[in-house]
DNA sequence: ACTTGCCAATTGCATATGCAATTGGATAGC
DNA sequence: GCTATCCAATTGCATATGCAATTGGCAAGT
């Protein structure tokens, strides 16, 4: 356990008082000067050194405790946390939106809708009854005229209404969805895989060419929404994130 | 702008006040009842209808701002924010760790190193003068004795201490360098691609199979600290994450 | 030694209070 | 009508205060 100097907590007078209080120590932490394990001084030192109220002293503590810096115990005290297992943060953009954020035009086209029921794989993957009706839609996304990516997406027609009178002529289906359901949770996946020969014809690109796959399934209250496969041309796209050792930067 | 029932809000009385009061209108927000624009009752009518403090309740308002459900402006008042655009996490584990949790053995080789300056290459992208010295190392990473995935990685020498000792015999770079150094930012980037001629002999596939390609950059205050190139087989790899429309599940 | 019980340090939570800052909307003046 | 001004509603911030909950460590007893 090592000793932290008291000292060393400065404020820089910008902004809220407890806003300093929280910069100035959770600056510490970051550059490496609090190792981790390394006690953080209890409220009523900070606050006499400070020259702050304990509230206030309290407000920075606690804003640090829950952003992962530090772990408080009654009694035990303040410590400096090791951090933890880091999380990449990937946005997820409607592919519009992310065709426009490249500078590049946008389009897109309906190739194929068939309402019915889930085929028994599309069933199993999604947790569907059988006699649940689904629609299934296949798009392909352009960037300049050139394929994007391309949407295989299956929707439970139960958990989005007005789904049967419309024809997305003027919206992709995933904006309307958006904009039309709820969602409380979703899941992906991200994977790498070659280009069947449908798939190549309609990205036009080759037999084999490495894609990313991206699978995203979405529910609202467990009951299923959507699911899309997305796959995009791997030589042409990243996904891209940063962050730092506590969390998104 | 929609109305806000004030009666909708109710509490459970589990748990701090605060955190039923955050919990209650979280739950209002998310469950659709409370449509984003409409505006949340200021924090005199909540507190008396809730007979809590007004603190307490500014502390739930705060807190949810904070999280980004509703947004907060004087005199204007609370309203319910329109979802953003969603983040998606990865987890980003150790290797070993990894690998130890898909139930497997972990192993690895380090099947070359070689200290000295950076290529022009490598120079560019990782933001290096040539004159600074590197160490590069080619690592396989083993799942119950078959190759898992290939790390191709540079080290700046100067920003870590205790390189030049180290030869790796115990510890694989990636967490030998959790251990022995800081960062403060990190940028990672996921594609696909189809494997080179030695890649694919190195990780026991065909040449062109389509493989995840992660390569990550560290740096610490502003220092280049490593840059990695991890190579996953695609059909055996997936990056799930699980998420809601206001951030982690 | 080992166990039990107690004390005090430390954080957690809630309240009451006061003032500052922002700004929508009303009002007065032109 | 249009503009400048003021007012009041609303949130932002800090303080002072009191009590509750947890628990490390000491002390007493066996």
């Amino acid at each position: 356990m090592t000793e932290t100097r008291l000292d060393a907590v400065k404020l820089d007078g910008a902004g809220p008082v407890y806003d300093q209080i929280r910069r100035a120590i959770r600056d510490l932490v970051v550059s490496g000067e609090w190792q981790p394990g390394t006690s953080v001084p209890p409220e009523h030192a900070l606050m006499e050194q400070l020259g702050a109220s304990r509230m206030t002293v309290h407000r920075a503590l606690v804003q640090l405790a829950r952003e992962g810096l530090i772990i408080r115990r009654r009694r035990s005290g303040t410590v400096v946390a090791t951090p933890p297992a880091s999380h990449a943060m990937l946005d997820i953009l409607s592919i519009p939106e992310e065709v426009r954020q490249l500078g590049q035009a946008y389009a897109y086209e309906v190739l194929a809708r068939t309402d019915g029921r889930p085929s028994p794989e599309v069933a199993e993957l999604f947790g569907l009854k059988r006699s649940d009706k689904v629609a299934h839609l296949l798009v392909v996304h352009r960037a300049d005229g050139k394929p994007h990516v391309l949407e295989e997406r299956v929707i439970h027609v139960a958990g989005v209404t007005g789904l049967s009178d419309e024809d997305f002529a003027g919206t992709p289906p995933g904006d309307w969805l958006l904009q039309h359901s709820l969602w409380s949770q979703a899941e992906h996946a991200i994977s790498a895989i070659g280009a069947g020969e449908e798939q190549a014809a309609l990205l036009d690109i080759a037999v084999g060419e490495p894609c990313l796959l991206v699978e995203r399934r979405t529910w609202n209250q467990l009951q299923p929404v959507t699911a899309v496969r997305l796959l995009y041309p791997g030589f042409r796209h990243r996904f891209v994130g940063r962050f730092g050792p506590y969390g998104a930067a």
